[in-house]
RNA sequence: GCCCUGAUGGUGUAGUUCGGUCAAUCAUUACAGCCUCUCGAGUUGUAGACUCGGGUUCAAAUCCCGGUCGGGGCGCCA
């Protein structure tokens, strides 16, 4: 009927008809019934085909392709992070659409807030991403013209100043009352702007406001100060300026600057929408940008916002602003995400106008897909316990594959002897008399558990192995029990000689918050033994260790190498 | 308090503009099978949702009215 709706009129006469002809055909055998199918409609019968699609984002309203200017507008104050990549990706994303062009707009107006440090930050993690913005603007670089913009406010009449305090403010606002200052004319608002600029006020004395409307119901239209003295040291201007704009005065002017026609933003500013687009209709600054909002962006247990972070960093309950747990790009990076991980998921979740709480197995999950393919295997052994295998064979050579998809990758080769590391997890589920398979080695019956080495008399240790095997407490044996692949576990090992393995910790990050309280054990560390080639590894290099997770190489010294769990 | 905004499985999303193809998409998650010399990847299957109450209609996730709950704003922060 979706299709053909000249059938609707006689919508009720073919219900009729539907409701007496059911009870005939359940009668029939399913059997049946799909034979009479195949005979009427055979195209009834295939399996809708289940077609994985690439999610594309929903088209920008009135785009011209080739004319679509969008911008990711950051105040440098802080470290980037998942909702900074959120706007920069949508701005990447359509300017690249539509042929565009993307700006990336430093937006630098609290002298006290702003470090150059953050603005090289933000750059490099948006080549990190592979977002290119096609320009850059330091919005304290225009204002001149900012100061020229209020001039012309002030002289047609559309600015005041006001000496209010902020309380008294806020209560005639909610009052909608104008205070005595709105009566002044055009000319005493300018002796006290160019006063402002003299240096004659000093710092909270005194506003420039826009005349709004104090009835609107939206509170930002009331009368909005759009001009403050602040007398910090501005990171790239230092004392220059001593009067600076508010930031939808700034972004009002400063959009129409760059000829940004869309604009995506979280939804907190919506109400600013109104206020801004008078800005510029006063200052004939036509037309405005089309805004798409969506909404916050959270990752349970991981709050992204400077105002949580900050203290967890301040008392050292992260390690930083790069901690493997947080999600900032560079605690991220450091974790072990890629990119294109952190592209795919914001794609995935979208311009969604409700609050999202994602998941990091969302985040997990897509990174694992992505680093699968390209992350070599190797063996690690937590928690060692040391087995020594009875009748192992001699001089021989184990070949195993870097990535057991792909042996173009090339092989490691170890020459094992008869004694090794295994982990204790592994070690605790098996009993005596069990076998199990050193994996791409042979098959091993474990004949006694909690064996002092020392105490059986076939041993004979290398003096030069004992200091490394007292490290050990726990020991057992196993016999060789032939090489012939049968199911059953396989379980990981390294060669049991400070040489051929290579000491590891691991970083295990687990969910900050719970329930909104910080989680205490948030971050566990994990020691172990690893074979001898992860040694050789580059840091930033992501690799898997077998039935363990992946991790990324943080950095070495000549006995240990640090690496952080990214995820299983 | 006033003003925005939103509500689809445990989580994230598609579908809502313009009612019929929705017996609701895709993914994540959990469990199981296959595959695999990893507990990874791949693959197959199973589980799980239209906020509630009314209304309109032959037909409502979709339209209308009311309730509930969530998020945000009301700064000399951005």
């Amino acid at each position: 009927m979706a299709t053909h709706v000249e059938l609707r009129k006689l919508s009720k006469k073919i219900s009729t008809l539907i409701e007496e002809i059911i009870p005939t055909i359940n009668a029939l055998s399913v059997e049946e019934q799909q034979k009479r199918l195949t005979e009427i409609a055979p195209e009834l019968l295939a399996k809708k085909g289940h077609q994985k699609r690439i999610r594309e984002l929903p088209p920008l309203k009135d785009a011209v392709d080739g004319k679509v200017v969008t911008r990711y507008a950051p105040e440098p104050n802080g470290e980037m992070h998942l909702g900074h990549a959120y706007t920069a990706f949508f701005a990447d994303y359509y300017a690249k659409k539509y042929h565009g062009t993307f700006v990336l707009r430093f937006e630098d107006t609290n002298p006290k807030q702003e470090r150059v440090e953050y603005i090289d930050s933000h750059r490099q993690h948006l080549k990190w991403l592979g977002l290119a913005p096609n320009k850059e603007v330091i919005v304290s670089n225009d204002m001149p013209i900012f100061y020229e913009k209020a001039v012309e406010l002030i002289e047609k009449n559309y600015a005041y100043t006001c000496t209010c305090s902020v309380d008294k403010m806020r209560d005639l606002r909610g009052e909608m009352k104008s205070c005595d200052h709105s009566k002044r004319d055009s000319t005493d608002t300018m002796k006290d702007w160019k006063k402002m600029l003299t240096g004659d006020y000093k710092e909270g004395e005194i506003v420039l406001r826009l005349r709004g409307d104090m009835e609107n119901t939206n509170a930002v239209m009331r009368d909005p100060a759009i001009f403050a003295i602040r007398l910090g040291d501005h990171c790239i201007h230092g004392k220059k300026y001593p009067v600076w704009p508010l930031y939808d005065f700034a972004v009002a002017v400063e959009d129409n600057l760059c000829g940004i026609t869309h604009v995506g933003r979280s939804a907190e500013f919506d109400t600013r929408i109104e206020l801004q687009n008078k800005i510029r209709e006063l200052l004939g600054l036509i037309p405005h940008p089309d805004i798409f909002h969506y909404a916050r962006f959270n990752v349970l247990g991981s709050p992204a916002s400077k105002r949580k972070i900050k203290p967890l960093v301040e008392e050292g309950k992260v390690e930083g602003w790069d901690d493997i747990r947080l999600v900032t790009i560079k605690g991220m990076k450091r974790r072990g995400i890629v990119p294109e991980a952190i592209k795919q998921v914001i794609k995935e979740v979208g311009m969604t106008t409700q609050p999202t709480n994602i998941d990091w197995s969302l985040i997990t999950a897509t990174n694992r897909k992505i680093i699968d393919a390209a992350s070599n295997r190797y063996f690690f052994v937590s928690d060692p316990v040391v087995i020594y295998i009875e009748d192992a064979p001699e001089d021989r050579i184990c070949k195993v594959p870097l990535h057991p998809d792909d042996s173009t990758r090339g092989f490691r080769k170890v020459k094992p002897g008869c004694i090794f590391l295994i982990t204790k997890s592994d070690y605790e589920k098996m009993k005596v008399n069990d076998e199990f398979r050193l994996k791409d080695l042979y098959n091993v019956i474990l004949t006694k558990k909690k064996i002092p080495l020392n105490k059986i008399a076939s041993v004979k240790i290398d003096e030069e192995l004992k200091p490394f095997l007292k490290k050990f407490p726990i020991h057992c044996i196993g016999k060789y029990s032939g090489e012939e692949l049968k199911p059953g576990p396989k379980i990981q090992w390294v060669i049991a000689d400070a040489k051929q393995t290579v000491a590891v910790e691991v970083k295990v990050p687990g969910v900050l918050f719970i329930d909104d309280t910080f989680n205490e054990n948030s971050l566990k560390i994990e020691t172990g033994y690893a074979e001898a080639g992860v040694a050789k590894l580059k840091p930033d290099t992501i690799v898997q260790f077998e039935r363990y997770g992946f991790v990324r190489v943080e950095t070495k010294t000549k006995s240990k190498i640090f690496v952080n769990l990214a995820h299983k």
